[in-house]
DNA sequence: GGACTAATGTAAACGATGTTCACTTTTTTT
DNA sequence: AAAAAAAGTGAACATCGTTTACATTAGTCC
């Protein structure tokens, strides 16, 4: 797989420690994911990391901004299949946003975990407002925007209720003792909702 | 003030340990709340802590429940205030809801910070329902709503849209150069928009 | 009113974490 | 081939949460 030859110098450490970010939070929680932890699995030393990264935060943040990019793509795939089946891409895209969050928790809280992350970052803004337009575009045909510059009322309603909605379910607020599929039947449920009150 | 007499027994521990929850958070940002600052916020050996709550995130808990409870307060004296004025509750219970957020952002963090909390506390939840209750009795007179038992595809919107509304502001993802006037005004759009969605 | 007990505090220590510093090893440049 | 830059190491530090053994106070019972 990868040349082990010289163990010294690694090869390419800033991907790893993505990689072993991503291994830690999957598989452990976001609370598990060290420094140190990274370092041990990528098989460096702690110090090393600094090489790449100023800051644990620095770390979090190109890995919340990995992240937005996989929602991204998540979204557009939803809303690319939706127009394929004919079916509608404004719910393909709502859902896609939920499920999302219910299949990667640890990717989707670290996206927005502002107090580890630094959210001027620019990498990280832009990939913030990428997703954005992701979310507008799978919004077009539905919501009628003015201006597409600027967030209509209704475009805030529906990202904000897709957004809050995973949130209520990662905390556990609502939906603590239903099953994946029931969750995502009452997402659907409020995408419908949501649907009528925006054309 | 307060009896410094006897300076080897504090009186009320465990209270004076949220209230300097309280003022880190709040000075200072979630994040520089530690135990050791409390404690010598306090006036007391870090150690002490550990008679009152087995944990910090037990104390977290605590705070957090606490912070609960002053929402479910605002909302429901926003839902009196709009009665007697005879305006729309449902608008105002909403409106309440972004503004806590955007008012006491530690507050508001920390009662949905799952990661450092213990959300199954019995207390915890106990708030969160009642949270959840003092939501759909504002919606009471505008959702129609068969079971009030079980959350509606539209109060679960509602909720998810001021739920979301309010992390994205304090996420700084939505609105980041808006002032605080400019965001309550388009908080005020979007619940306009999500009645004419819910009716 | 004193003795016993429970409650509540302290001090010192531990392991883990993020981070820095002086130093070494490899790679790149010239 | 030499010099400079890049990428890694190991030891150390401060801080944090937490535990342990001990000290002090408060409450209770005879």
């Amino acid at each position: 797989m990868r040349k082990t030859k010289n163990t010294y110098h690694h090869g390419d450490l800033a991907e790893s420690l993505l990689v072993a970010v991503d291994e830690i939070a999957t598989k452990f929680g976001l609370e598990a994911v060290t420094l140190r932890a990274c370092a041990k699995l990528v098989g460096v030393s702690p110090s090393a990391a600094f090489r790449h990264y100023s800051d644990k935060k620095a770390l979090l943040t190109a890995f919340a901004t990995r992240a937005l990019d996989q929602l991204s793509l998540a979204m557009s795939d939803a809303q690319y299949a939706a127009v394929e089946n004919s079916s509608n891409p404004f719910h393909a895209v709502c859902l896609a946003y939920v499920k999302f969050a219910l299949e990667k928790p640890a990717f989707f809280r670290a996206m927005w975990r502002e107090e580890s992350l630094y959210t001027s970052d620019k990498n990280y803004i832009a990939a913030a407002l990428n997703l954005q337009a992701h979310m507008q575009a799978g919004f077009a045909d539905t919501i009628e925007d003015k201006d597409p510059d600027s967030i209509s009322p209704q475009e805030l309603l529906a990202w904000s209720s897709v957004h809050g909605l995973a949130k209520l379910f990662i905390e556990g607020t609502v939906g603590r003792d239903n099953t994946m599929e029931e969750k995502i039947e009452r997402a659907r449920d409020m995408i419908i909702a949501l649907d009528s009150a925006i054309k």
